[in-house]
DNA sequence: TTCTTATACATAATTTATTTATGTATAAGA
DNA sequence: TCTTATACATAAATAAATTATGTATAAGAA
């Protein structure tokens, strides 16, 4: 999704937060959301959001449901219970990473 | 190297920010460096390390002497001067990936 | 003395998340 | 009419890691 690939494995992250904000959205706004709330900085590509989304939903961490509007398709997700729960491990595991990179890489973070 | 997948894509910043505070280091005593620096919650495995020492040696970025200590081998390795630019872009890439995952993940941080 | 653990390198096979490249289809605007 | 935006989808290729081996020396425990 950018020229840093330490966006890698940060994808599913960031579609759980966004739908544990918003309730339920779908995948083409995801991608805008993420646009716009970065300032162009984070465009997350269709080749690599709709297969995650997929994943998402056969793990049980996402529902679908399939709406027609202005004759144009929307796959709306919203997070299950379980997701829920994921979405908060999720987020632990970004805090941790960045806890841990920045004792490998800030003297002033050292860890302890 | 660990449970979150977060970290793919770091290894190579993290090998080039600790030689550019130790001058020069051996691929194991960077596993060591790095498990003692976090407490044991990073440890970086040498099917990653090596490989990825051996594409920054070809890249330019790093130069390497052999000495034998012990009757042990030690592979030396340094940053080059590319290589230490290189570290540069590599940490401002990760506070740039902190600060995006901020203000996707955390409203408080919002960009702007 | 033998077995295990630590030190120190290496690489091949596999897995996984992504990018890149396509594809379909409708709507809006130039 | 042509391009851009909206909205989905998937297949092939790429890249970075994990997992599983392998070699070899030294130290320490049983």
């Amino acid at each position: 999704m950018k020229k840093s690939n330490l966006y890698k494995g940060s994808l599913t992250t960031i579609i759980l937060k966004l739908l544990n904000e918003n309730d339920k959205m779908y995948g083409y706004e995801i991608t805008q959301k993420v646009k716009e709330l970065t300032k162009g900085e984070l465009k997350i590509t269709e080749g690599a959001l709709y297969p995650s989304l997929h994943k998402l939903e056969s793990e049980g961490y996402l529902d679908v449901e399939v709406l027609k509007v202005d004759n144009r398709m929307r796959k709306y997700y919203k997070l299950t219970e379980t997701g829920t729960k994921e979405t908060a491990n999720k987020l632990n595991e970004l805090e941790q990473y960045i806890a841990t990179m920045r004792t490998l890489v800030n003297p002033k973070f050292r860890m302890g």
